[in-house]
DNA sequence: GTCTATATCATGATAGAC
DNA sequence: GTCTATCATGATATAGAC
């Protein structure tokens, strides 16, 4: 309040563009909006960020990094424990989606409004986001995908990678679903104070892509190869 | 080819608007792109829809409406067999996303440009097809629903609408990853080819959803009621 | 029913004073 | 770094000839 202006410009652009890409989406929401609702001025955007893309880039890089460095923290850690075992697929499960959802918990680290977003986000093929989730995320998801194959020998790696899809398809939903699907279903889920809300939204969630996850394997109707090795 | 030509621009320009909307989102299409796709003049659409928003409501009623009564028809059915006793869950879940899923093999339905549309725009909580899509599937959902509850009735029913969620979830992400998740996990699964996927998809999904319909119930950490009742 | 032409407005971006 | 003013473009929608 007292010290440059400038840095919490940027800070109230970012947080203004996240809020309004998660709930009209990336075309849904023009810069006037932005600005705005930030209580800058039009110009500030592309001083700041140069375009609408750039912008919308560093409101995810802002989250990402610190969730990916998360994740591969927590994996590390846990490999180290388990000195060369394969480890437990509910602890692989718990480092990968239970981080990601813990963040909704932290309002500094963009809470629900953020993981609301990434959720969206991913069912929305625009090219030059989708170009850039894919370098940010490759990393972290190669060492889980490898620790996941490690973990459950005995399940052919193509289903273990499908499995792995349909996991991000039910958290993606599991966030959203706390107050966007609730209008789709038109069920009346019981209500729960919004901090006991995320408490029990992670072990449900968590049994729920276990379950799925150890799920008996499918039985394919014709003959080809079910491990396509 | 010989006949009317106003027919045949209608189905023309709906054609065009969900290959669009599918691929850009609602947003990120303009009425020249659509009408441009469909060889139609540009004030084609607000003469047979009168406006985009209507378009777009169209572009799904023309598959929901067919897409619910089928799923009426199955459950119906199914119910009228079993004489007075529970379904399995297998039945309850084939039924509804099987359905959903056996939708994307027939052309004639919108096959999977259809599905793919549908997956994301569940995710975008665009106010007006949101409202629009609570009323299409409310009286199917319901029923749905209380095929569940009786199916499993020693499951809380809190749970068995949170775990509804996360199967839509998956399902949607199951569609769009056939070749949209791909670049996000920038994981390569095998090629398959494209009549073969869908046969393949359905069972590895379907397995992957009863695993997490019936997991064991969460352990919540805090003594509150589990079933909420 | 279909077209051209156009009204009206919002968008992303930038130039240039301060 | 921040502002005003403005450009060029593309948006939805409509009026009116054919």
């Amino acid at each position: 309040m007292v010290e440059v202006r400038s840095v919490d410009t940027r800070e109230r652009i970012l947080d203004a563009a996240e809020r309004l890409f998660m709930a009209h989406g990336y075309e849904g929401t023009s810069m006037r909006q932005i600005t705005g609702d930030a209580g800058v001025n039009l110009a500030a955007v592309n001083y700041h960020f140069g375009s609408k893309e750039s912008l919308m880039q560093e409101v995810f890089r802002r989250r990402l990094d610190w969730l990916n460095e998360e994740r591969m923290r927590v994996l590390n850690v846990m490999e180290a424990e388990a000195a060369g075992k394969p480890l437990k697929p509910s602890q692989i499960v718990d480092g990968f989606f239970g981080t990601l959802l813990r963040m909704a918990g932290d309002e500094r680290r963009g809470g629900m409004t953020f993981l609301r977003l990434l959720g969206r986000t991913l069912t929305e093929p625009s090219e030059f986001i989708r170009a850039f989730l894919a370098h940010e995320y490759k990393e972290v998801m190669d060492r889980y995908k490898e620790a996941l194959f490690r973990s459950l020998p005995e399940v052919p790696k193509a289903e273990i990678v499908w499995r792995f899809h349909f996991m991000l398809g039910a958290t993606s939903y599991a966030i959203a679903g706390t107050d966007a699907l609730r209008l789709v279903t038109d069920w009346q889920i019981e209500d729960e104070d919004s901090v006991d809300r995320l408490d029990r939204l992670v072990p449900r969630l968590m049994s729920f892509l276990l379950g799925g996850l150890r799920a008996q394997l499918p039985q394919f109707s014709d003959s080809a190869a079910v491990d396509s090795k």
